[in-house]
DNA sequence: TACAAATATACCGAAAACCATATATTAAAG
DNA sequence: CTTTAATATATGGTTTTCGGTATATTTGTA
């Protein structure tokens, strides 16, 4: 994968994006419908920034049954994964990263479905 | 300085800055006039890149004659060099930040004013 | 086959980013 | 005080990004 810099940045310059990939980095695999609902986003919003993570290759998707999982890409660039660590460390404890998981970890009818079937 | 990850990241997404950016990281600092030659682009360009970098916070300015250096800002977080490094390092021998080096080090008339004044 | 749930895509207008060019500002020198 | 070099800002137009809403697709189930 070769990963231009201003790529991976132009990716991290939007709040859903990075707020769903700071999600993903610590939770490992995460449906629509769980980032949804901790970033507290509309699902179609949620959606078209998870295909724009897709297509630049800094996420992997995982179709299970109706619902579609989601990591952090396994071949990222290390540096990239670095560069993700940095600001999951920088952000930690900030809103809105930290009530992101707050939601994650409340919500109610959460899928228990396989996640590494 | 509080800076948001979002706005870092947009800074680092733009081509001009970013190579600025990663010149002045390892020169410590540099003119407009040795950016402007450096990556070859049009003299407003490169400024009006460098006056974004310094709102955000993200460089510092000093004025010495008819030049004006500037250098990555000193207060900069520590997460946010450490982003800048782990840039760096990826790019580092690849184009166009080795051509931009090179220019730097070939320019014909660069400034010999004093840089620590 | 019909229906419902989860997800993806299409469409649209508003806002922002970008670049090239022209012009203004600042400071040194004569 | 005029000129010149270095830098900054303003302007105009094109392109991109963004968010909201509507709609389509996929899959499981009755």
């Amino acid at each position: 994968m070769n990963l231009k810099p201003t790529d991976l940045f132009a990716a991290l310059a939007n709040d859903t994006r990075l707020r769903c990939l700071v999600l993903l980095r610590e939770q490992g695999e995460l449906c629509v419908c769980e980032l949804t609902h901790a970033t507290g986003s509309a699902q179609p919003h949620v959606s078209r920034h998870l295909a724009q993570l897709r297509e630049l290759g800094l996420v992997a998707d995982r179709r299970a049954g109706l619902w579609v999982y989601y990591r952090v890409h396994p071949a990222l660039p290390d540096w990239a994964c670095r560069v993700l660590d940095e600001t999951a460390a920088a952000v930690h404890g900030q809103a809105p990263f930290s009530s992101d998981a707050a939601n994650l970890a409340s919500m109610p009818g959460r899928p228990s479905a396989p996640r590494c079937a």
